[in-house]
DNA sequence: ATCATATACTTAACATGTTAAATTATAAAG
DNA sequence: CTTTATAATTTAACATGTTAAGTATATGAT
């Protein structure tokens, strides 16, 4: 049952497939440390662009996160509660609101930093300083082009 | 509140940014082809494995298309029953069982094909075909260098 | 043969993703 | 000042992701 009716290419070759699985492998050496921080992958880039953008709205805060609006609602709740996020009404515009990181929110930052760093440094190592950082920006670049 | 403690690069310009963020730049136009098939990205992702690499056990089918057990489990419970694959026991392996693509199926990711492969060529446009075709090979690289 | 261990799923339970509809507030026009 | 339309979220409903526990079969050692 091969594939020779078309010119597909195989799921892994493809370019959706090798971004999913090139994400997939970076991810696995870090996650396990998102979760003895406490964090899932999600609520970390919630943190993670607050940390970047500092007090944004919630709109902002979705696309920068790469969310939907209702999954940023749930995640703000907990993350709220758990103190590590402070949420105020925008002076601006009375239906929305601005979420901001607490103390609390950035030292955990902080302390993961130091480990993605380190995992990062691990993956240039093996992949190559130069040649890492010119795949991140050839995919920035891939992504103006399509859109 | 700008990010000047530590060198944690802006989300978008991080590996695990840039990736996450090419992947759906890069799905957006194709999900709603998907939609018009009546398939969610996961069900396409088993289908076109199943077309790739012909019979294949539930183990193998999980891994080559980013997925987990479980899912695949409900996965094709969905598809057997909508005819799209066939399920057989394994004649090697009383506990497990071996999926293909019905002809139905195969139909179906035929005509799918030919709108990616579309898409395909109009981001080689846009990008580059040479470039494009490095960059998969890049981020190939990359998962061979992190395993 | 029997026991222990490992493997291939499946089930169950809960978090998250995803879409659509509801809610509340701003803004623009008349 | 109303009416209408637009925008920012939230709620609700359901699919999927994810982990852990359960079931059945295979494998290996005694």
């Amino acid at each position: 049952m091969k594939t020779n009716h078309k010119k597909l290419l195989p799921y892994r070759h493809s370019l959706a497939g090798a971004l999913l699985a090139a994400r997939e492998a970076v991810m696995v050496p870090i996650r396990p440390m998102l979760a003895g921080a406490g964090v899932t992958e999600q609520q970390w880039r919630v943190l993670r662009v607050l940390d970047d953008a500092g007090p944004t709205d919630l709109k902002t805060l979705a696309e920068s996160a790469l969310l939907f609006g209702p999954s940023v609602t749930r995640i703000l709740k907990d993350l709220v509660e758990r103190g590590l996020v402070v949420r105020q009404p925008n002076p601006h515009d009375g239906r929305g609101a601005i979420v901001s990181l607490s103390t609390t929110g950035r030292a955990l930052i902080e302390e993961t930093a130091a480990h993605t760093i380190q995992q990062l440094n691990i993956y240039s190592r093996k992949f190559g300083d130069k040649r890492l950082k010119n795949l991140i920006s050839e995919l920035q670049a891939l992504i103006a082009a399509i859109e």
